[in-house]
DNA sequence: CGAGGTCTTGAAGACGATCAACAAACGTGG
DNA sequence: CCACGTTTGTTGATCGTCTTCAAGACCTCG
């Protein structure tokens, strides 16, 4: 069930596989959620974490003014609030942006696994320090980079993750989202998504439409974006040509 | 030495102060640096991390075409690089701000630490969750609050993590800042750095001269900014009217 | 006293936001 | 299968924030 995450904790390094069968066995049934609907609610309390095992879903952050800014992206494998664990309070919602199937784990039953497995814990603090260097990659993107290597740099990252996870198929993936929601997360008006998602299919480099995004031409996409997915800490094999 | 550290993570919950005596005699003696030195290059592979025990130091990304982007601060007690005990690879650079003192603990010591003592796992691991917290902050105010808003945000930040190490006087606290570095941090160019502390100051909300700044109207900085402190997982208090 | 960095100011221009209207796609029920 | 309403996508025009460029003032430290 949860085998996309134990391939992710083994990039950490290697696991004693006592442990991530315990990590495994101590997993509720996992649930489906509705696209819109919340994963985990902003300024909750949470007493479990939940795994996406099919779909994607979001971290969102409601403003006072209603603004809403997505702020990471889930695929199948990532836990979407593994931070819940060691922080009080959450400070966003996950939402499901498609169809999503999750397992969660409850706290009381992961804190022992942690007890007794030092190398889980730091496996799992692994995968949330990754999450961190998303957020430092965003960051810089939105404060240094236009509308153009933004989009194309978010192109990449997705496609990068959704490779590790074995969910692309030739050279495109499913990217579930209304340009509204890319907005949301690109911090740009609806309208200027658009108009840079036309520019990005003028120059031949992408086509995105029904919630597929098709590469066409890798290497000037990456350029673009000034892509290096180091901090992904993966090697990301490039789409055929 | 590391008071302040273990004062951050006493709030993630009580821990055996066997494990925070050993923590600190796991430390190298403090060492200094001047400010816009390095105490971590970008793309480094660690084999110790960092504490800032005083100054100031900032997470520095640097982009292809040599623009930089400073995605955080940190304040005495910060570990500044503790994501490098469980990432391969530094995704940035560490600099010194202003002249810095600060103690590093190898990882071959921090291994052993956290096989015998979960709850210290688990609080560093808190430390580190709490910086991510920053960047989604810093995010959202990059990408949906104007240049007044993240400028006012950036300084109640810093007001609430330096009230909270007993580093405030009165109302007002070192920022030993650059305009440029601001800009660096805030994605905004100089001249517009210039320009929106002058309206701050216009407003009589703050007032920053010579890397110090002093808080005249809290309340009204705060609703500016949106400041709510809840992702710092600590209590801030105002400065005195 | 001079030289470098830092700060300040003005003017022009770019990038993206906002507003408004329309077209296309989708889903639902008749 | 079509009619309909709703959501999503597309286009044009105008406007505002912030950038860029350029120049000068200030300040600190040798």
């Amino acid at each position: 069930m949860i085998e996309r995450l134990i391939r992710k904790l083994s990039l950490y390094g290697p696991l004693p596989p006592a442990s991530l069968d315990a990590l495994a066995a101590a997993f509720d049934p996992p649930r489906a959620y509705d696209a819109g609907q919340d994963l985990v609610r902003q300024h909750a309390e949470p007493t479990e974490s939940i795994v996406v095992l099919r779909g994607l879903a979001g971290r969102r952050v409601v403003l006072a003014d209603g603004a809403q800014q997505l702020t990471a992206f889930q695929v199948a494998g990532d836990f979407v609030d593994l931070h819940g664990f060691v922080l009080r309070r959450l400070d966003h919602s996950v939402v499901a942006l498609s169809s999503v199937q999750a397992a969660a784990i409850r706290h009381e039953r992961l804190g022992p696994l942690t007890d007794r497995w030092p190398e889980l814990t730091r496996a799992l603090w692994f995968l949330t320090m990754i999450d961190a260097a998303i957020h430092r990659q965003w960051l810089t993107a939105v404060g240094r980079q236009d509308a153009l290597a933004r989009m194309a740099h978010l192109l990449c990252e997705m496609w990068a993750r959704n490779e590790d996870v074995g969910l692309t198929e030739r050279r495109s993936y499913r990217l579930p989202l209304t340009q509204a929601q890319l907005a949301d997360a690109l911090c740009l008006s609806t309208v200027h998504v658009n108009r840079t998602l036309q520019a990005l299919r003028a120059r031949g480099l992408m086509n995105f439409r029904s919630g597929v995004v098709d590469i066409l031409d890798w290497p000037r996409l990456c350029d673009l974006a000034s892509f290096d997915p180091t901090y992904l800490q993966m090697q990301v094999r490039p789409p055929p040509p």
